[in-house]
DNA sequence: CGGGAGATTGACTGATCTCAACCCGGGTGG
DNA sequence: CCACCCGGGTTGAGATCAGTCAATCTCCCG
């Protein structure tokens, strides 16, 4: 019973139509063993940090993941986020290498973890899910491509209007037109690469100017138009 | 005779000790049609643009290309370079969209042109060739994120360091240790994100502290160890 | 009520960009 | 043959964006 219970869980954790592992028959599917998760992590904890091996995918099944490298000095910038239906770790695990990212949940998260030497297998045998994979990585590849040249050319201002749509876009809004991911000032200067201090100032100027209203880490998003023009989007 | 040629070329090109073609068996070698190439592009001609519909991998089978995409500006910020046994293209072959970087000849080059079909087949049937493409994939992203940190956190003066030494592991020095690529002021600073006037103030100052002599555009690298102690790099 | 984390604001500093002038070498056309 | 032109390189001066430091505020929690 228990069994069975761990693998509806698991099943439903795959079968999502926007998952990798939907391509996989039920052969293939059996071949994942249930004893690892879903795991529940809370708010601040970490999945998994810079260094450490890694060896398989992590899959979010429900909440968000900040995803981030540490510089020199401490600082954090953020990479990206992963949510329900990314998949964590592939990076690492595929080409065999530690870590270089370091994995904290911002709300509170389900995480299943598939072994490397399974999901090698899959690679290797079914080209579908090979294909899949491929472009996941292409679609990220261009996504950091474009990141690089927006904080080397953008100023901060068009780049935090830029942040803003971006988070839209990935999270939506809800029927308030708040932002549906919610982020600490710090965590948003790390998303856009700037101080903190940069960030609140240039967020009430926004507020200022009738753009979004803030409503303590809320963010209601009044006009979309300009802030696609300040950050020079499209 | 021709046509004997022409494969012979093509089986050189691909059979590099360091190319992702290197997997594939004589009867999948075969597949690879024969009349695309290799062609020959002179320094500053364009391979392929932004914007334009690409299908298939470029290879690179001599030369060094520049690969960079145009911020709002007009300014170009450059991604990496592609040498020898590099492959270019695949990111907008394998998902199916328009190329999002330019790349420019920066050496007289020789690329062979693989079409998208082809090699979407050899990913679907050959796990190995799949996963060494997604191997190079998360090798590039790898960087790709280590770069996004870089310029979000270092200063001018710390990239300039860090591009050097970069440079110095990809193209190495010849035997008077000068890098074996030259690049214009204006290419260097494209690529560390910059002024050209900021590259060069901070040019003649390494020479100042004697890290480096400059011959034109050929640079001698004299103080490896404070290059990478002034990038931060480990 | 005290403590602490995060948010805000102000003042100051400085790294870096922009603009402008000038130099240098090679190629070209009169 | 020489003046000119042009692209790339260099230097200087001034402007400014954005980072740092420090003080204060506001919640929230025990």
């Amino acid at each position: 019973m228990e069994q069975y219970y761990a693998s509806q869980i698991y099943s439903d954790c795959f079968k999502d139509t926007n998952s990798v592992f939907r391509h996989l028959s039920e052969e293939e599917f059996v071949m994942i063993p249930m004893e690892h998760g879903p795991n529940s992590y809370k708010r601040g904890e970490i999945i998994y940090s810079e260094g450490n091996r890694i060896n398989g995918f992590y899959y979010v099944q429900k909440g968000i993941i900040k995803i981030y490298k540490t510089g020199f000095d401490g600082k954090e910038q953020i990479i990206r986020f992963a949510k329900k239906g990314d998949i964590m770790g592939f990076r690492s695990t595929l080409s065999n290498e530690l870590a270089c990212t370091t994995t904290r949940a911002i709300e509170d998260s389900n995480i299943c973890f598939i072994p490397g030497d399974v999901v090698k297998h899959f690679v290797k045998t079914n080209g579908k899910f090979a294909m899949e994979l491929l472009q996941i990585a292409c679609k990220e590849l261009g996504e950091a491509n474009d990141y690089i040249t927006d904080i080397a050319q953008k100023t901060v201002r068009e780049r935090l209007a830029e942040v803003l749509i971006h988070l839209k876009l990935e999270f939506n809004l809800d029927n308030e037109n708040f932002l549906q991911i919610s982020l600490t000032r710090e965590e948003l200067a790390n998303l856009v690469g700037t101080a903190t201090e940069s960030v609140i100032r240039l967020l009430s100027e926004f507020k200022q100017d009738k753009l979004i209203e803030l409503h303590g880490r809320k963010i209601k998003i009044l006009n979309e138009k300009s802030l696609i023009k300040i950050g020079n989007l499209q």
